[in-house]
DNA sequence: ACTTACCTTAAGTTTTCTTTAAGTTTCGCT
DNA sequence: AGCGAAACTTAAAGAAAACTTAAGGTAAGT
């Protein structure tokens, strides 16, 4: 999931791009206003991490062109002001959510969960297909009750599909979901990992339409 | 818009109540998990505001009841429970959102109106034509009900089909969307496609028109 | 610095799809 | 009814996509 966060205090940001990465976001970093604004422009970005003060501008402006062009990416707000009125007035901007700082990077999380499974429109942190379990908030994985470990890329791979149980996923797809965009994958990473995955799973569990992509579930 | 409160504190609730009504909700009110669950029965309720604490249980449950039915209702949880673990916990489970007693009606109000305004948003892109639905999104093709999987090229000819139908495509017009520009095809490879389509569907389902070209559906 | 596990690459192999082409049937017209 | 054009059927060669393996590089943790 593509990720824009837009903090100018570097200190904070370099210590959230590390954790926001570690729980699978492929992460984009903006100091400014207009920085972020060219980010947005990609057309990349699913999910944006706002703040609100920024050297150039104020982080509603960002907010403000994302609505402007009735572009669905869910905005959180993350930012000092914490009176009632900022935060009526930055929901009402259209923010779907906002968080004080300080803050607890574990809530932010799971907010950041919310807007993510509202993309994905699933109902919570649990995808279950079959006898495989996977829980998002935990970033663990289960076969017929049996826990097992995958590596990172794995598991984002899993994630992906089974975010989108029943819907065709193609290999451009999952590209972009587990890479950064300057990292372009020159191979076919994508069926070494989907064969890896395979050798833990039924050997039915994801499926292959040739030309088209890999699915899982309902079929 | 028909939204739940569910809140055994009768102080609060009264209050909360007539300021709701005030925002143009229209209020329904539970005192305890079992009200509750007949509420959400009547299909009615699009919102509901949670309170966790109840006599006859945990507000959880209802949480977990409305997402068990995969219904699409947001549920912002409001309690006194204001740990970060709780908060973790509470938007993991499904929450949309998670407010802290005590908490400003302003901000409520604000994070409610986040919550509807979402309500809105949903889009399919199905292609139906008698037993035959397609999901071009998902890249899926069911005949009654049964999913079945077909190669590309037929694939994307019986979209051309489907997303004309009535509509008579000549074989000129099919090969245009099945090629590009550069590469033609100096066969009969259309005419193969059909008849292998054809052997996955019901005899009539496609049509053709001597010497004009191939119809789907409507007439 | 060393070890381990993970990720990517690339080449060879297998599978499946697509096109071709030739033979057959159907249809519409005279 | 008979003719020719159009569409259908079939099978096989060719092309494209995906699978499998293994090796080398990279990053993480000790």
């Amino acid at each position: 999931m593509h990720l824009l966060l837009v903090e100018d205090d570097h200190l904070v940001a370099q210590g959230l791009i590390r954790s926001l990465r570690q729980e699978g976001y492929s992460v984009e970093h903006s100091g400014t206003v207009k920085h972020a604004l060219e980010c947005l422009s990609s057309g990349e970005i699913e999910l944006v991490i706002l703040d609100l003060g920024l050297p150039d501008g104020d982080g509603s402006q960002v907010l403000k062109h994302i609505k402007v062009q009735k572009k669905v990416i869910p905005v959180v707000i993350l930012t000092a002001r914490g009176s009632i009125d900022d935060k009526v007035q930055g929901l009402d901007m259209g923010a779907d959510d906002y968080l004080e700082k300080p803050f607890d990077p574990a809530e932010l999380f799971a907010r950041l969960r919310v807007a993510s499974r509202r993309i994905n429109q699933t109902q919570s942190s649990l995808l279950r297909c079959g006898d495989v379990v996977m829980d998002t908030s935990a970033h663990t994985v289960e076969l017929s009750g049996q826990s097992l470990t995958l590596p990172r890329k794995e598991y984002m791979l899993l994630k992906a599909l089974m975010e989108n149980q029943g819907r065709v996923q193609s290999k451009q797809q999952l590209e972009n979901k587990l890479y950064q965009w300057g990292e372009e994958v020159g191979s076919n990473a994508i069926e070494v990992h989907i064969h890896h995955l395979r050798k833990k799973f039924p050997s039915d569990f994801i499926k292959t339409l040739r030309g088209i992509g890999y699915v899982v579930g309902k079929r």
